[in-house]
DNA sequence: CTTGCAATGTTGACGACGTCAACATAGGAT
DNA sequence: ATCCTATGTTGACGTCGTCAACATTGCAAG
């Protein structure tokens, strides 16, 4: 049974759970591996058995992230034939994903993380970019912003994104966002990007 | 003399000024009062007589962040007669002094930092958010977007002016800023909110 | 079935850190 | 000249990340 003092069965698993809440309620900053360790009564030094630092623990998450972003931005459900609808759903369901997810998305922009990071998750790092810059160059062929430099058009898209993102899952603005409708705010400035 | 053990003279300064250095150089994590004391050559304790816990000195790190910011884009050179055009400056003399000031625009939005703002940050806060809404207003009387809710659009400007702060200081995208220009991101992405 | 090994957990230690309390000193106000 | 207060120092405590040494379990090879 997993009642065993030793061999917990999945720590691993339930470190990486455990740690998504803790950054989820309190905050990044707030996350310590032997606060986890306590939450789930092994000793204080069991999570270095799966995670040698807390770094490697982040990274994991991080890792964790770039796969539900990937599936939930992949495109699926929108129209082929219009690249520019395409990377707008592109773009709202990377907001909603981040706001859903924000551990997730706070452990892929940590910067500690993406200096430490390992070649897998530089590949998912890129793999993540490519899509994207792909798409930008779809719509452009399709007409959409042609003259504009497509390195400063990724660049525009990844900064409302992720300061929209910042803004929602900001302790500090979640009062704003009871007077005011997110998904208002969401539509309005990504909408905006492809008048 | 400043060189004496005891009264250093200008610690409290001096603390703000290293502080702001390391934040900048290292990243906010890496700041300690430890540090900062063996920096400045005094007792590790030292840096308590000025700032009881480390997010009082972040907090005055933040104080002087907005007053900083406020100089910097109070509007001042800009055209009185153009409220669209007054926006737009201090949308950009926003971001411009957030890259310059990485530190204190950091600062300024740590979660702690916010969470135990004092009244007079608060009040700071509240300025610089009005500041902005009164010049959203003025710019919708005159005719620009009059028909969005201008929460929506404080929100929208917010976040894409802090996003662009932090692609600009995020150091993963810093070699991406040595290939592509960086005023050229600027003015794209401020102008197309003012198109 | 036994035996032994690899995976996984525990215990104890170390140094860094934030913070506090007790003490020391300098320099200005009285 | 004296004292008071601001400002440093010293020492301590608890927390944390991390490491090394040890313990236990379960599986796999014989």
């Amino acid at each position: 049974m997993a009642e065993n003092a030793y061999h917990h069965g999945n720590l691993r698993n339930a470190l990486v759970k455990r740690a998504v809440e803790v950054i989820r309620d309190d905050g990044i900053d707030a996350l310590s591996l032997r606060g986890l360790a306590r939450d789930l009564g092994v000793s204080h030094a069991a999570p270095g058995r799966h995670f040698k630092t807390k770094v490697e623990l982040l990274s994991a998450i991080a890792r964790e992230g770039y796969i539900g972003l990937a599936e939930a931005s992949d495109g699926s459900g929108v129209p082929e034939h219009d690249a520019v609808q395409r990377l707008r759903a592109m773009a709202k369901a990377f907001v909603h994903w981040a706001v859903a997810n924000p551990a997730h998305h706070n452990a892929m922009r940590h910067p500690e993380v993406v200096r430490h990071a390992d070649p897998e998750l530089i590949q998912m790092l890129r793999g993540v970019r490519q899509t994207r810059v792909d798409a930008i160059r779809a719509a452009q062929v399709a007409g959409w912003r042609a003259n504009v430099d497509p390195e400063v058009l990724s660049l525009q898209i990844v900064a409302t994104l992720v300061g929209a993102a910042a803004l929602l899952t900001d302790p500090f603005y979640r009062d704003i966002f009871e007077a005011t409708d997110e998904e208002a705010f969401i539509d309005h400035t990504v909408d905006s990007l492809f008048d």
